[in-house]
DNA sequence: TATAGCGTTGACAACGTTGTCATAAAAGTT
DNA sequence: AACTTTTATGACAACGTTGTCAACGCTATA
């Protein structure tokens, strides 16, 4: 019985303070690397710390120190989003609408840290909430680390999405499955296509609506068309190249976003391939990118603005403990027709 | 010394209740938006709130309720920056590195709430510091409201720096200079160019170093070949048709930034003139775009996430009483030289 | 008229840290 | 040995809010 009273709360600076022997202003003063403690001491509180994993309360903190220990960075939003720019645009809007603060924190790998980081982060600041953009929804480490935390986070099109909680994603199968429909319309029947990256939902989504589409129309699958891309340039690229050493040559090219779609482009330039008149080509997200390239690329709108608004709405939502079970998680997609593919 | 004490200081939740004449609890469940008070009283709180300008301290906030009112986004660093997300990932390095939060706030526009929007940005995190980034650190009334509160920050790149104030810029006049020499040096002399955002001190500098190349070399500035921009895809492509009207063409397009420059791209393209065949091309700020257009660009690279980074690590040392007057201020920029340009 | 119930209000104790000041122990100085 | 100074430590009061609980006054009901 006692046992189901043990919170999971963090330790305290009192909790240090008892461990180590010594009063809570000598745990503060080895913590802010104040002088005037023994070695000793400082040692003996620092084991103490290690051991509860003790982080200061940065609420605490700031209330008595006066300070905040944070830094807002003001930016005039720029012209050319990124698919980032777009999420922490919208999140940004709705946590304002709400009064809330958004703290964001750019991971460069997954590594084996990034549970250890995931930690930090959410203790420093005792968030609220978390909002995870793909493919770290399906990092189980974060996600236990959230769970043992008691954080409620939304994943953003998480590839399998834990049931408790809140899952944003939108309608990549269908769009995809328009998209190569739309193409067949066009008379195509030499259909290439560029997988994702493995790790992100989308790509398994945007593959299966290529599949039903030819499928649907009796078209056959040719193994030797589908070729493995990983959401980038680089690999876009490359799987162009493949295709294009091909002796039976496909008519267009689907890639499953828009920097491979840019990579196919530029391959087909250095092969002075033209498109849309020898080669057609789409992409998957309409990056501002997509309407500057040349030839501007038709593509898929993601409504990810919106996608991260709701995230945050139904997060504070359930922070409030209301039910948010009304909202909205799965947003449709848009179909961008440009000039990178013509009928044949 | 008990009331001759008036400090700046924001007012708090007991300013608002003596000055409504209820108790705090009152105040707070006017603020909080909670049931159980009487109209009258809900207006007379509102009215010292609005009078004392208050804004809860979330410090206080935080550490009594056990939440943050703050909401984090993880997302993995995507291979597409745009010059923000440079920005983000020096700026978060550095309070990774001390410890900080960063918190963001996009604003859309320029406009007359922008001061008031700041003000609540800061009061309602209590901002250790700010970043301000092009142009928004010209804005007088910005400056005000920061100075006023006693906010330190930084402003990259400004184009009226403050004395009092922390100053991040790089060497654009050197390195425009450099691109325009290398240019000439490539047999162009017929050389045009497409100016910035009059609003950005950048402009200024990279037109500068056109014309102090052309000056040194004894060229002649021809006013039709000098055109208006505005650091935007649309208005670099306008700026392109333009040149490209002209009688006697320009051998090359000097455009301030990569987004005109892929306007300038794109209307060749329109054109069927073949870059760099026909017209060489060069940008400044090497976005990863540059070198996934066709043809690659060449450009300038800004170390952005540098500056960012400086800027976050002078505010800090600033708010801890240290000097940083040692600290990089100017950063250096590199030629990036691509495929866009030939020599005649 | 007495009584229960509800809407309204305030007093006061958290919350977890840092700042201030007092004190004890150690080191240095005469 | 008798002092002053320095170093090490802790007790306790802020910091500005929200949560809890008690008390008040008003209305509806018996």
């Amino acid at each position: 019985m006692t046992k189901g009273d043990e919170r999971h709360n963090t330790a305290t600076i009192f909790d240090v303070a008892k461990l180590a022997g010594v009063s809570i202003k000598t745990v503060s003063r080895v913590v802010n690397n104040e002088p005037n403690v023994s070695q000793k001491t400082r040692e003996k509180v620092n084991v103490a710390v290690e051991q509860l994993q003790y982080r200061p309360n940065s609420a605490a903190r700031g209330l008595s120190a006066k300070k905040s220990f944070a830094i807002g960075l003001v930016y005039e939003n720029p012209e050319e989003f990124s698919y980032i720019n777009a999420v922490i645009n919208g999140a940004f809007s709705a946590c304002e609408a709400e009064n809330y603060s958004l703290l964001i924190k750019p991971t460069t790998v997954i590594d084996e840290e990034i549970a250890g980081d995931i930690r930090q982060f959410v203790a420093q600041a005792q968030l609220d909430g978390m909002i995870l953009t793909a493919p770290i929804g399906d990092n189980a480490e974060v996600v236990a680390v959230l769970d043992s935390q008691r954080i409620p986070y939304a994943s953003i099109t998480p590839k399998n999405p834990p049931a408790e909680s809140i899952t944003i994603d939108c309608e990549d199968e269908q769009a995809s499955f328009e998209l190569a429909t739309y193409l067949i319309e066009q008379g195509h029947r030499q259909i290439a296509f560029i997988k994702g990256h493995p790790d992100h939902w989308a790509s398994g989504e945007r593959f299966a609506g290529y599949e039903r589409a030819l499928m649907a129309s009796g078209i056959e699958l040719r193994p030797e068309l589908i070729v493995q891309g990983y959401f980038d340039f680089a690999s876009g690229r490359a799987a162009a190249a493949s295709l294009l050493d091909l002796s039976d040559l496909p008519t267009v090219i689907v890639a499953s976003n828009d920097a491979m779609a840019s990579g196919v482009l530029y391959e087909a330039m250095e092969r002075n391939i033209a498109v849309p008149r020898d080669l057609s080509v789409t992409g998957f997200d309409d990056t501002p990118m997509a309407a500057q390239m040349w030839p501007p690329l038709t593509t898929v709108r993601q409504p990810i603005s919106q996608m991260a608004d709701a995230a945050v709405r139904r997060l504070i939502a359930s922070a409030r403990g209301e039910d948010g079970q009304a909202m909205e998680t799965r947003f449709k997609c848009e179909l961008v027709i440009r000039s990178s593919c013509r009928a044949i």
